[in-house]
DNA sequence: TAAACCGTATTAATCGACTAATACACTTTG
DNA sequence: CAAAGTGTATTAGTCGATTAATACGGTTTA
């Protein structure tokens, strides 16, 4: 069964963090080919969201051939491995794009940006 | 006088991205004390939002002290060094902590994530 | 089979970000 | 001084994200 232990609310629109968080934890294999999503219903009351809006990121993750939903029965993932490593793909390049930018922004030099990460690294072990 | 020429549209209200985006420079030290801030009119016409928008973050920015408003003159930047260092630091763990957030919940080991940065690192320069 | 659960859809309402138009008083500048 | 530029404020409106309430038909399960 898909866990959502690990979603801590961020930035922008709930629902696309929702896809973006099931696509991480299909990323790090924590969410497989056959598992259940739990209904929307139980979702948006785990999250404290609207049952609209889990259902809103569910026609996404459907529509991009992540989930498969069957009107009545519960969603189940259905992806394939090429298309997980293409997942993983995408966000790495976009996330670590993203924080070298950012840290090139502040002025931060490489050796200085290696041992700050490797810092927050440690402390959350 | 502070320029927006590195300023990338993302995520979120623009306002908010203004408020970061000046941070930011200020950390790089590419935004320094004394710097004259362009006129709302003039930044909303650069940037293509509305003078509201604009003097919403930079109410923001003078709430916190960064800048200073003489009504009828342009603003401004007005912080010490102390102030600088804190700021950067600030943005540096929130910044280092989310990506390493994300990394980490990918399953990405860190000898690898460190490769990953070095990467796109090399491929600005 | 019947109750409970499920995906799906519809409609209306709220809320914040952003736009738009305009006005006023102050300062800089020629 | 006078014009142009500037910070500030107000009011109204659009738009998308989210909530809310509700309904319908298919699936599970006891």
């Amino acid at each position: 069964m898909v866990s959502f232990e690990r979603f801590v609310p961020g930035d922008g629109p709930i629902y696309q963090q929702m896809v973006i968080y099931i696509k991480r934890e299909i990323s790090a294999g924590a969410i497989q080919p056959g598992d259940e999503m739990p209904s929307r219903r139980v979702i948006s009351s785990l999250l404290g969201v609207n049952p609209n809006t889990v259902q809103k990121a569910c026609k996404i993750l459907e529509d991009e051939g992540i989930i498969q939903s069957h009107s009545g029965a519960k969603s189940i993932i259905v992806l394939d491995e090429k298309m997980r490593k293409q997942i993983k793909t995408e966000l790495l390049e976009a996330d670590a794009k993203k924080a070298v930018g950012i840290l090139k922004q502040m002025g931060i030099p490489k050796t200085e940006a290696f041992s700050l990460i490797g810092k927050f690294w440690k402390e959350e072990e």
